[in-house]
DNA sequence: TTGAAAGCGGTACCAG
DNA sequence: CTGGTACCGCTTTCAA
């Protein structure tokens, strides 16, 4: 009975929630002076404000989001682009690397898994454009061609920050590693590990794969080896890639015997060619080297373990939302920042010198 | 000049968005009635609903979600606690079901990694109390030992639903397997295949796993094989899966040569496992039959492909979230559900007949 | 069919 | 140091 009248005078909300008005009600003070309480501020006689923050934590007084989003003009809400999350391990590490970031920034964060569908992209984008979002983290996945939505992000000012891939042709700050310097490095491991026939197998020809192999020849080139650009594949197809793997590897471990040693600019192709290479009875690593690049799980569990380029996606989320929230704080405008992520081979069995 | 004067008059918010005030000083008109119109209301004459939305649209006006939440006291955000989100691929598989299923319904989802701190989580929990989310879809990680959290949720109302694993003594709606059936389905695999000394590797004895390891009693006990009991080995340890296979398989098949079936409770116990067998000169699956358990990315790719249950986290999250938005749009309570989601076993080469 | 006005829960400005 | 009040953008009565 009792009850009954107390939820009609207040806890009046959705969820049973407790409002500023009601403790303000509750204690005879003003609204306004339980919000200063509340928010710390340093006006307020410490004596109120003690009663007040003690009535706040006895009724479990928690803000309401909007009401304070829509009067401050900030959600508090970060969002992430990503295509194929979770699934992606890689992307599933720089999203936590994010996430925990915005727990220090008190933010949440919204996650908006794309599926490489740039349309759908887009229209999620225009629905965070107000009020939905204070900033965005997004992995590049357009082909260039209709960038305008980037554009439109940067002209109405929204802090962004892009992470592994960004347009290459437009000033915005971004998180990547040096694919370039990564492929090198991976190849000339396998260079010191004692091969010196070295084919690359690839991807699709985007940005990353294409300076990936880019590091690659740099690494054969230096070498006193002559390079036989047949030894690099690029696969267009979209399958998935330990399939790939397999499939182009059948072909080149069959046309180039003589070959010892393989650089896949992923961990999944890696798998495929260790596949293949064990089915026509070459043994990794004692006549094929191989390394990959990602550092997936897959890596460490296979037989032979394979040797890989750590990709720190942790790292990489972290710094993109370090930067984001820099951007969002600041009063004016910030410069561009780009900042490139150490990455270091991993070596393991299918790479050891025999 | 002409610019500034109307960015004076118009487009103030923060991301130089347009209002519904706006389009009402622009045409005239009062705003409720550019409210209404926008929301299709019938009672709006055609011609000028027209007028409107020609506005809107060439004016790219967007709805600000935080006024429309605190007046509508919806927020359109559901949330999902999860654990290791990500990193783990189950969980990262019901996550894109329930993001696929929300976003059908024009739903944001707000995702918490909880990392298995149950503190951190339920302070979450009450951050989101208040109009922070419209409900929530969690995975049970508690011990049983402090549920307080969970009634409050209950208590207070707010849609709820668990996913993969429920508390056991409330009543609450959950999407789930059948543990004790697929661990029953699995054991039985394996004994017509042709095993019949038949062990079990588990992780700790929590409620999943104890009841997997039910479901291969069951599955021993109807066979002719008598069970040995020493031969279910749970694993208290909290190490990588993986290493955890490897470390209780290598006493297991020394302590039983006889062994030639092994039912792992998880897929990297029974990676682990198969790397000890192999070791110890143990072929798989002629001497020893091997099924694991989720189906993870690493089962298919490991040689021998491992035979394991099909955990469908992707239904299990769409489920759910139907489930959820039942509850949220429901006008009365809605009677507490459980949804059993069916698995399958896959066969693979590690349980391959002879 | 439209307009006027109130209010969702907070914050911030101006007075006192 | 505190109270009063307007307002953030949108929806929803109540009147007209």
């Amino acid at each position: 009975m009792f009850n009954l009248i107390l939820s009609l005078n207040m806890e009046q909300n959705r969820y049973n929630q407790i409002t500023i008005t009601d403790i303000a009600k509750a204690l005879k003070i003003n609204p306004s002076t339980v919000s200063r309480a509340l928010s710390d501020s340093s006006v307020v006689k410490s004596s109120t404000k003690k009663k007040i923050k003690e009535y706040a934590v006895k009724h479990n007084y928690q803000p309401n989001y909007a009401a304070r989003s829509l009067q401050k003009k900030k959600t508090h809400t970060i969002c992430i682009l990503l295509p194929k999350i979770v699934v992606h391990e890689f992307f599933g590490k720089i999203l936590l690397g994010v996430q925990r970031e915005a727990q220090k920034h008190g933010y949440r964060c919204l996650i908006l898994p794309t599926n490489y569908d740039l349309h759908k992209e887009i229209n999620e984008i225009k629905n965070l454009l107000n009020g939905g979002t204070d900033g965005i983290i997004m992995s590049y996945q357009s082909d260039g061609t209709s960038d305008d939505y980037v554009n439109e992000l940067i002209e109405r000012k929204i802090p962004l920050v892009f992470v592994d891939i960004a347009p290459p042709n437009l000033k915005v700050s971004k998180v990547i590693i040096d694919d370039i310097h990564a492929g090198y490095m991976a190849t000339k491991h396998l260079l010191e590990a004692g091969a010196s026939q070295i084919a690359c197998i690839s991807g699709p020809r985007n940005v990353i794969n294409l300076q990936r192999v880019q590091g690659y020849q740099k690494a054969i080139n230096e070498s006193k080896s002559n390079l036989n650009t047949d030894l690099i594949i690029f696969n267009e197809k979209i399958i998935e890639g330990e399939q790939l793997g397999m499939v182009c590897s059948e072909k080149l471990l069959k046309k180039y015997p003589q070959l010892d040693g393989v650089f896949a600019t992923t961990d999944m192709l890696a798998t495929g060619l260790i596949k293949v290479a064990k089915k026509q009875n070459l043994r990794v690593p004692e006549e094929l080297k191989v390394i990959g690049f990602s550092n997936w799980a897959i890596s460490m569990l296979y037989e032979p373990s394979i040797s890989t380029v750590d990709q720190p996606g942790f790292e990489m989320g972290m710094k993109a939302a370090q930067l984001l929230f820099s951007k969002i704080s600041a009063t004016s405008k910030v410069s561009e920042e780009t900042v490139i992520i150490k990455t270091k081979v991993i070596r393991r069995e299918s790479s050891k010198v025999n």
